[in-house]
Parts: structure tokens; sequence; C-alpha cells
DNA sequence: CTGAAAGCGCTAACAG
DNA sequence: CTGTTAGCGCTTTCAG
């Protein structure tokens, strides 16, 4: 059925379309009465605007993008779930692309939004992204934009994430107070900005610890689920094996769950671990995951309401350039 | 910036807004000589048509809504992994409402495609929608539907389930052949007709097995956590307590798990559990969990794809009424 | 093969 | 207070 639309309305009642239109819109122009009449034919009709001939006219769609590298991900479907809940009490409807941690598919959903489709972006970069010429055109294409956990730092975007250095510090701290002497940290690539301060934060807390670094212990994986349980487990069954694990990625955890069932590996008297995860079962794993749980719902929350902000233009004063917000270590069995 | 538009394009070609539209199009009326210079311009200005112009005039956006009750579960999540993934292949976009498992906003929702802002749309209703008459305005939108998971049995849409009954009728028997003779049946909201499926299969199951059921055993859950907890802590701790548990939703296994840990409830040895669900980290809990797991990302997939034959009016006469992908039964220690 | 022109439904300036 | 009109950018007849 064809839906109901301005000149179906000003027909019935007799009227012109922009008395209508100006009706519905409440404006001060037009009586009390004839906005009456005209509202109550539009809900008997279920009238809704189109929203193409209104995003025509006023350039803006009410809608905004959320770009992210992928939604089977405890993580960003909470971030996802933070951004929706605000989205649809502001009346904005939200695309989603994923960019499944590739590049081309992350450049092809930046020109997407060069159509004018969207108000606004909120963005977490895939794991390839290392120049950034394409996020640079962000820029040119004049929308506002938002970044969330996975940040581009050279960008002039707000920038909403969880404090990667301290966590990653204290995490590493309590690898060490547990007693262990060789750590290994479980990272992603090093393209991206959060990879590098979890990085440090380990770095650095070996440090202060007086433990020297091994370059054998620091892992960079990749999004290849078979090579990364190879490579863990050929370091769990070498020589030298670490007796703690720090991860910076929930993936590489449950992986290593997995090599240690099988190597029959006991956690944690062998090898302890710690994850930044955001896993709701972290407590009835066997045994139960110690974890950095970063505020993922609050992280997507926090980030749409900058952009909404930002592409309203109100409160323009008081936008922030970063938002921090805390994660927690939960101390749980497997580095007891 | 002002984004490039077909006048840009043929003010600097002088070339016809027409022509370059055609141009841009691939139309046999125009010369392979135009269509290099026209298509090399709008490479190199990145042209994008603008959605909302070709949206107003063909009645079409290339936009599909996802209606879904959560994004933190699960199974939604991967389903909409799979949707997501040919969604891009064929160049749709993907709107998204959450329900929150709310009557009122899938009223809202449902609303929203009134205006022709989708092509077609993937719907799993929520717990609360008993009545449908808000779905049956689908029927007058009169746009493309496939129903998944959650569906809505009466009306005359594509639904894509998986094989609901006989997988609990098998959940059960697998319990009664662990030999439990007091199997519990965690259940959701009676409206839900995969709910009654899967408390068919119990019952059935049960039946042919000459045991009686126990209504003090079968329990219905809402969405309030802290209530449900309650409710497990209470059965599991009172006096005839079950020595086995089908689960037909993930959560309230985990609420389960909890319990049993608060309680110091021995799983399976006490109680086993056997539950619907698409954990990842199911094998790695203290015990594995026992699931029947469904093939979530191929739900998804598979509904989207019937959606977009709908949508493109390709392959019409092989449209299934009803598609039904089979779970898996992975036996694990929750059960042994 | 190319161009002119109408119109999708809505908004906003301007007239009345 | 209400109506007329132009035009957003695109597609699609219809003419040439």
């Amino acid at each position: 059925m064809k839906p109901a639309n301005l000149k179906t309305l000003a027909l019935e009642l007799n009227l012109s379309i922009s008395t209508v239109s100006k009706a519905l819109r409440d404006s001060y122009e037009i009586s009390q009465e004839t906005k009456k009449k005209v509202t109550d034919l539009a809900k008997e009709l279920n009238y809704q605007p189109n929203p193409f001939a209104s995003g025509l006219r006023k350039k803006s769609s009410k809608t905004i993008a959320v770009i992210i590298p992928e939604i089977a991900n405890n993580f960003f479907t909470l971030a996802m779930d933070g951004i929706q809940v605000i989205a649809q009490e502001m009346g904005y409807h939200v695309l989603t692309y994923l960019t499944q941690e590739t590049l081309s598919n992350e450049i092809a959903s930046i020109n997407h939004l060069r159509s004018g489709r969207v108000d606004g972006v909120l963005m977490s970069i895939c794991s390839e992204t290392s120049n950034n010429s394409h996020l640079e055109m962000l820029n040119d294409i004049g929308i506002p934009v938002v970044f969330f956990d996975r940040v581009c730092e050279n960008l002039p975007f707000p920038k909403v994430t969880t404090d990667d250095y301290e966590s990653a510090f204290k995490a590493t701290q309590h690898l060490i107070d547990a007693n262990c002497k060789r750590i290994a940290f479980f990272g992603g690539s090093r393209h991206l900005s959060i990879m590098n301060k979890r990085r440090n934060g380990y770095l650095n807390a070996l440090e202060k610890n007086n433990i020297e670094a091994d370059p054998n212990l620091m892992l960079d994986f990749n999004d290849n689920n078979e090579e990364n349980l190879q490579i863990i487990g050929s370091l769990l069954s070498g020589k030298n094996p670490p007796d703690g694990i720090f991860s910076a990625i929930e993936k590489l955890a449950i992986n290593t769950y997995e090599i240690c069932y099988q190597l029959d590996i006991n956690i944690p008297n062998e090898v302890k671990i710690i994850s930044f995860s955001n896993l709701r079962t972290a407590s009835f794993l066997g045994p139960p995951l110690t974890t950095i749980t970063q505020p993922a719902f609050e992280i997507g929350h926090e980030a749409a309401a900058i952009l909404f902000r930002l592409i309203e233009k109100k409160q323009m004063n008081d936008i922030p350039d970063k938002v921090v917000l805390k994660s927690t270590l939960i101390a749980r069995k497997s580095t007891l």
C-alpha cells in the first residue's frame, strides 16, 4: 500500500501542502485548530514523513553510521548496545558497517559516508589500518566523527577510550605480585595505538620491577585463529615457557585456555593468565579468568553522546577532545 | 566540503546531467568514449550518488532493517554477522533496531518502516509480543519481510528457524540417558513459538520415556536477571531439586552456573545441565557445558539471502515458506 | 548518441 | 494564519 504523504493529507483536508507540513512541525504560523485536524488525520493514516524527501531537502538524515571491525566480539557488542540505547532515545537511526579487520572494507565504508547518507560517524579502526590517508578523508567530508576504543591518535576528532596504559600496567603488576617471573604479552596489530599502549604498560611494569623484557615472550597475533593457536601451543610446550600471560585481547585468552586444556597445562599453577575481556562467563570458566574489564557499554554510550552533541551543535563549548573511562581489574582464580 | 553531484560532473565535462547519469549507470545509449570520461572524473572527484535523491526517485534505498530483541546476546550477534556479510556483498546497508524485549519499541520500529526508508526487513520478535496486530501492519505496508528464530507463525512471511522441537527432544533424551530422573525445563515467554516448541520437545521426550512431567520443574523466566537468579536458587536449594536441567535460554544456564557456584552444588554430580547456547566458551566453563548450538550465523545469512531474493524479485519461484537449519548437540562434562 | 524537462515528497522563503 | 513556488539531486520518458 502506498504510504500517505503530505499531498494525501492536504487533499483530504482541503489545505495546502505547506500548511500541512508546517502544522506537523508545530509551526507558530498555524492555528491550533488546523494543527489538530492535521495531526489527527496524520495519526489516522499512519503518516510517516518520507525520509528521502526530507533528507534531500534538509541535508540531514537523523542517521548515524557505526564502523567497527567485527560484531561477534563481546566488547563491540556491548559498545553497540550503548550506542543504540542513546540513538533510539535521540530518535536517530543506526547503520552498521563491519570492516572485518580489513582495510579495503574500511575504505569502502568511509566512501559511503561521502554521499551524505549519515549525519555522523562512530568508528573503531581495523587492525590493518596503519596509514591514515583514508581517515583523513573524513576531514574533507566535513562530517562529525567520534572515535572509540581503537582510535586514530593524530586526527582531530574526539576519542573515547579506556585507560589502556594504566590497566596494562596494573595487569602486569598483578602477575608480578602473583610471583610470576616470566610474563608473556599477547598483543595484536602494532598499528593500533591501544595495542601499543597496552604493550607499553606491560613493558614499564616489568621495568619498574627490574625484570628484563624477553622479546621471545612478546607475541603479536593477527586474525588467523588456527595460526594463533599454533603460536600459543609452541610457546607453552617449548622450553622456557612463560609462567604468566597478559593477554591484551580476549580471543587470545580463550585460545590459551584451549591450548592449556589440550596440553594439560594447569592454570594457574603452571601458568597464570590475565586478559582484557568482556566475557560474561569469565567467573565460570575453569578456572575463572582474571580480567581487565572495559566499560564497553559506557564507551559506546559516551561516544554516541558526544557525537550527537556534535551533530546537533549544542554545548559545543564542552566537547571533550578525549574521554577516558576506567577499566576494572577483577582478580579470579586464573592468577591465584 | 560539498560532495560532487551530477551537476558538478556535467558542468565540468560540458555534458548534460542526464547524459552523465546514464553514463554512470552504463546505459547502452551512451558512447564508450563518453562513459570513460564520465567514470574517470567521477572517480577523481570521489563522486557518490546522493542516496536521498535516488531513493526518492526510485522508491528504493538499498537498505534493510534488522529488528531484534537485543544485541548483547551471542545468538543475535552471530546472526547479525551472517546478515551483514551477505548485505555487504549485495551492496545493501543495514539499519538495526533493538526492541529490548519491549512491545512498544517493536511497534515503534515497525512504524519507522512505513516511510519507505528500507527495502526489506529481517525480524525476530520480542518476548512481549503476543497479539499480532502490529505485525499484521507489515502486510499492509507491503514490504518484504523475513522472520528468523523468533518467528510469528501465522503471518505469511518466510521463516528461518532451527529444529527447536527436535533439538529440545534430543536434549531431554540426552539427560534421561544420563540417568536424570527429575528434569527441569527452564524456558522463557509463553508467547514465543520457539519456546513452546522447545517445551513440547521436552514434554514429549519425558512422555516417551514414561516420566511424568512435574509442573514444579517447568519454569518460565522473564528478562529480570535478579529475579531469575532467585527462582533458580530456590529451586536448587529447595526440597526435591532437579537432577537435570534443560535450559532453553543461554542466559539461564549461566545463571544456573552462578547459583551452583554460590550454593556449592556440583555439576554434573548433583545436577546435570544442557542448554541452547552459542557461547564460544562453552568448552572452557567449569565444567564444560553441554549445548544445543544453533547455526546462528547461517540462520542470519539464510534469512538475509531470502530477503534479498524477495526484494530483487529474482527466483521468486523458489522462495521457501520455511527453512529449518539443524542445531547440534555437543555433549560436554556438564551432563557426564 | 545526447539533451530537455518533469517529478519523486518535502521544506522554506516569500506573498498574500 | 494560509498558499504559492522553487528547488534539493536524481531518474526517466520523450525529443532531437
